[in-house]
DNA sequence: AGCACGCCGACT
DNA sequence: GTCGGCGTGCTC
């Protein structure tokens, strides 16, 4: 291929970010006026060019191979800062993947746009040169296609873009057919985003803490334990339980740091981050804003923009807002913390909880990890002295924590669902003028539609699961892939009308409790109502006047939000979490639980929390009964250690998919093979385990198999995975998809 | 990921 | 010849 050699000798060569599955930055020549790393460039990749984020610079080379100049910088300043830059590339070494596209997914596109070269292809159509049309009839077609869209009588024009184009019936390929045969000329034109970048926030009063509460004792020791000024890097875990009062321990630490001169970075999980939540800091420090996955584009920007700039001071925002560039960061807050939704799912599968520490030691800042229910892998930090415990045991107000009820469900006649003792207990609540809060892990009517006649079962075409029945709209949905089917009236194996729903869902529960109590609102939360912000805002104002109601719903209800009259709260099925074969289940199990209690008994009532179960002697819930989470979290750990498994093990799991079954295990035993002539395999420092289908093996017409490794030692591990990972690379993306799922949280 | 290239069968 | 539809391989 010709390339424009440029004349004079390269002055520096720089490792570029380049969004792609490529392992390693890639190398670029460049000459005279040296970038500062963190700004875009636009550089040639194969036939193509890309924009993406100079990350090294070096005075010699280091690829052995050819190396193409560097076409233009596109920044004076960095896009990403130093620290962010370092940060999301020690990320992508640690979670294994491949940095560019690493980088590529963290800065908004309006600030750099690194999913692809912005860049608006028009196109002109020559008219002195149409194509043969007997010896090309398709090229002869797509000029014509070209002309009539230029020549459009209503809207002419002089040229057109290639997605303008595309919708025209043209793709880009044909396009660049016509090109290459003389028939159509292209000119290349950059979009222009300079003007998201503006509006800095007005200067104002930073801090407004006149109506701050005084501070409980309890609280002044808490801080007191914090004492975060000029400390230097100290990790924290915050445990208090629900109610106890830690946004405001929070508050008053950020009030310090702002104070100071300094920015604040505060994590929540994705299911928090409601207008409320940011208010409650906005209001303290005016300059906060929120940093979450639903913000426009322009929007995004701006807030990159303002926190780099140093305009922002506090950031509220879920997992990604940990890389938001920060220059004058003073403290990190993690709030519920053993949340799993700081974990990302897919692609580049970083835990925003464990990368906060990481930054917080980088700048050599604290940061504080807060929660009710801490992740054993915290807790553990906490033994090993590398986290400092801090505790809030009691709720402003002296409201005492929600007694225990475990509600042995056996012989229990049972209707749909709820037990006679339960629906009393509620009984008696509302007509004390209270409210009760139910929970239930599962939305939907019923999980489960069956034949009685013939035993024919709903079941989703694309997975290896049942289609949940829905009342409203009257539907068949799969929770898995969103697969909608309508709601047979008879059986479509044998015809028969006998169709019975069985199991139980929110819309279930809701029906029977408008059975039991007509006059007393019922009042469902799970994401079919929250897809609509004002019906779910509705469903709140019921709730929020404090008159007799029920609440229903899944774990939208056990998170974060107030309601000050429940007195009651119940978990319907508590034996969900109990059986399940992922290690992690009794600990999720036993954390919502908890949660789920710490709605009720608020404002100085005494709350109650009803456990439904048929395992009323399983540990968990024994010991949950007997010394509440931390009983159950020194029990837990106990049988992790025993088991070694995590946080007493380091852990690494392969998960690959295809549409063929065979391909996928087939991978899948390659990599176990290799493994296994390892060294540090052989000698068993690192154990393998699998491969095994998962839980769900088949999800949305491709089929899944998951390969674990284990090791008491991480940078064993580490060392291992890196060496499958190159050969996991080698196999063939389009045929097997295979990732490497860093310290996961979830089997599924 | 995106893109070109090459190979194939089908059509004209 | 061209036209498309694909698998395969490469990108500093």
């Amino acid at each position: 291929m010709q390339e424009p050699e440029s004349a004079v000798d390269p002055d520096w060569y720089a490792a570029v970010a380049v969004p792609g599955p490529f392992p390693e930055l890639l190398e670029y020549s460049g000459t005279c006026p040296s970038p500062v790393p963190g700004v875009r460039a636009r550089v040639p990749l194969g036939h193509r060019e890309v924009v993406g984020v100079i990350c090294e610079l070096h005075s010699t080379p280091t690829h052995a191979g050819k190396l193409r100049p560097l076409l233009e910088i596109l920044d004076l300043e960095p896009v990403l800062p130093a620290d962010v830059l370092q940060l999301a590339l020690w990320a992508a070494r640690y979670y294994q993947h491949p940095p560019g596209d690493a980088i590529a997914g963290l800065v908004p596109r309006a600030v750099s746009d690194m999913r692809g070269p912005r860049l608006r292809v028009s196109w002109q159509a020559v008219a002195d040169a149409p194509p043969d049309a007997k010896r090309a009839p398709a090229r002869a077609r797509a000029y014509e296609t070209l002309n009539a869209f230029l020549n459009n009588p209503t809207r002419p024009r002089q040229s057109a873009t290639s997605a303008e184009l595309a919708e025209a019936g043209l793709s880009s390929a044909r396009l660049r057919d016509l090109v290459q045969h003389g028939h159509a000329t292209a000119a290349k034109k950059a979009l222009d985003h300079s003007s998201v970048l503006s509006d800095p926030p007005a200067a104002s009063a930073r801090i407004q803490d006149a109506s701050a509460p005084t501070l409980t004792e309890e609280q002044t020791q808490a801080l007191k334990g914090i004492s975060v000024q000029g400390q230097g890097f100290s990790a924290f875990l915050l445990q208090g339980v629900t109610g106890s009062g830690k946004t405001e321990v929070y508050l008053r630490v950020i009030r310090d740091v702002i104070a100071a001169g300094g920015q604040a970075l505060v994590l929540v999980p994705e299911i928090a981050l409601t207008p409320q939540t940011v208010e409650r800091f906005a209001l303290r420090f005016p300059r906060t804003q929120a940093s979450h996955s639903g913000l426009s584009p322009g929007a995004r920007a701006s807030l990159w923009r303002g926190a780099r700039a140093g305009e922002i001071d506090v950031v509220v925002g879920t997992r990604s807002a940990i890389f938001t560039p920060m220059p004058r960061l003073g403290v990190i807050v993690v709030d519920e913390e053993h949340d799993g939704s700081f974990k990302q799912q897919d692609g580049f599968r970083y835990s925003a909880r464990d990368l906060a520490v990481k930054r917080a030691r980088d700048l050599d800042i604290p940061v504080l990890l807060g929660s009710a229910t801490p992740a054993l892998e915290s807790l553990l930090n906490v033994a090993r002295g590398r986290y400092r415990p801090v505790f809030l045991n009691s709720r402003p107000g002296g409201a005492a924590l929600p007694r225990l009820r475990v509600l042995d469900v056996r012989g229990e006649r049972l209707d749909e669902g709820l037990s006679p003792p339960l629906l009393r207990a509620i009984g008696t609540r509302l007509q004390a003028g209270e409210q009760a809060l139910l929970f239930l892990n599962r939305r939907g009517f019923a999980p489960t539609l069956l034949c009685h006649g013939c035993g024919w079962v709903a079941g989703c075409p694309a997975c290896d699961a049942r289609l949940t029945a829905h009342l409203t709209p009257r539907r068949l949905v799969c929770h898995h892939c969103d697969h909608q089917a309508s709601w047979p009236a008879i059986c479509p194996e044998c015809g028969r009308t006998d169709l019975q729903h069985q199991g139980l869902g929110t819309q279930r529960i809701e029906l029977a409790l408008q059975r039991h109590f007509p006059d007393v609102p019922i009042v469902r939360v799970d994401r079919d109502v929250a897809s609509s912000a004002k019906r779910l805002q509705a469903q709140f104002e019921v709730v929020r006047n404090g008159t007799p109601a029920i609440l229903v719903g899944t774990q939208m209800l056990a998170k974060g939000h107030h309601f000050p009259a429940v007195t009651l709260s119940a978990v319907i099925n508590a034996d969900g979490g109990l059986l399940s074969a992922d290690f992690r289940a009794p600990e999720r199990t036993a954390q919502l639980i908890i949660q789920v209690a710490g709605r009720a008994g608020r404002a100085g009532r005494n709350g109650e929390l009803w456990l439904q179960t048929y395992q009323p002697e399983h540990p968990i819930i024994q010991a949950l009964q007997r010394g509440g989470y931390p009983e159950f979290a020194a029990l837990a750990l106990k049988e992790r250690r025993e088991a070694q498994l995590p946080p007493f093990a380091a852990m690494a799991v392969f998960r690959a998919d295809a549409t063929d079954p065979q391909r996928v295990e087939a991978a899948l035993q390659g990599l176990r093979k290799l493994a296994r002539a390892l060294p540090e395999v052989h000698a068993g420092q690192v154990s393998v385990h699998g491969p095994v289908p998962a839980p769900l093996p088949r999800r949305a017409s491709r089929f899944r198999f998951q390969l674990a490794l284990m090791s008491a030692d991480r940078r064993t591990l580490h060392k291992v995975v890196a060496a499958l990972r190159i050969a996991a690379d080698k196999t063939d993306r389009r045929q097997v998809r295979i990732g490497v799922d860093i310290d996961p949280i979830d089997l599924y």
